[in-house]
DNA sequence: TATTGTTATACTCTATAACTATA
DNA sequence: TATAGTTATAGAGTATAACAATA
């Protein structure tokens, strides 16, 4: 039988725990002089890992609607930190490209991450985490089809 | 051992499933027209739960620094939603207090918000739901004395 | 006509510093 | 001197609508 108080607790700490990380992060960037915001480094290491996208589908994985993930990529471009490059069958999309810079940002920042990581999930074990990542992947799963944005 | 990659899933899958929950939570709010952000009827939620808090008290427990809270605030008075009300010991600080329209229109979004936590732990059983919200919690300990804010 | 990306606009949120008033 | 709250400012993110170009 369903519980309300229950889920409601769970959601209310799961949104904090997510922006108490997020802030945990912000504050890590910042004391190290990070030139990126965290939303730009997730950009950034997403077309690190996966080079050649469309923004269309930056878009829909990382939940930015379209506008934004122009704006961000353009940020990010400006800084040099990738390309958009034309594709050669589609003259209407870009295809986003970390350059050489693009990457060695990525891995000067990623220790930061790492510590933010290891800092957070301290003393739970790795059955915990992953039974914990399994349900979040089910909610995950309950609401994607249902958000509908601008992408 | 510590697993590097889970480490690093668990996270992001921990901050893209709290901004999913958001941006669904806003979407609801629009569609039903309803006339606050999520921000600010978390604020007016939390305030319903908790009267007569300091607004300090309000910034700690919602990751909201100083300034932050006093512009929530600001719009949340000027809806009619909540009162500053002086503290006659301390006449520096004021103690929020949830109006009576505050009280009616967190009642009229409420049902909006228990669709949606409903939608998002949808096939989740309570046991589930209890062990993944224990490590939630676990990760803000964790993080919690840690993150600095102008509080 | 539908899709991808851009532009424009307006608002909310965030972060920092500096200020006022009180303790 | 420290604390609670406010003000100012700048920038980042979000949401929507409308537009251009291409498929």
């Amino acid at each position: 039988m369903e519980n309300y108080y229950l889920r409601k607790r769970v959601i209310t700490t799961l949104v904090s725990t997510g922006l108490l990380t997020k802030v945990f992060a912000v504050q890590a960037f910042a004391e190290k002089e990070l030139e990126l915001t965290t939303t730009q480094f997730l950009v950034l290491g997403f077309v690190c890992d996966n080079d050649g996208l469309y923004q269309r589908q930056i878009s829909a994985v990382l939940l930015k609607d379209r506008p934004n993930i122009t704006r961000i990529i353009n940020i990010l471009e400006k800084k040099g930190l990738v390309e958009r490059i034309p594709d050669k069958s589609n003259r209407k999309v870009f295809k986003i490209h970390a350059t050489e810079k693009g990457r060695e940002v990525h891995k000067y920042i990623e220790p930061t991450m790492i510590a933010v990581r290891e800092e957070a999930t301290k003393g739970i074990s790795n059955d915990e985490i992953e039974f914990c990542m399994s349900i979040l992947e089910r909610i995950q799963d309950n609401l994607k089809e249902k958000v509908k944005m601008q992408i």
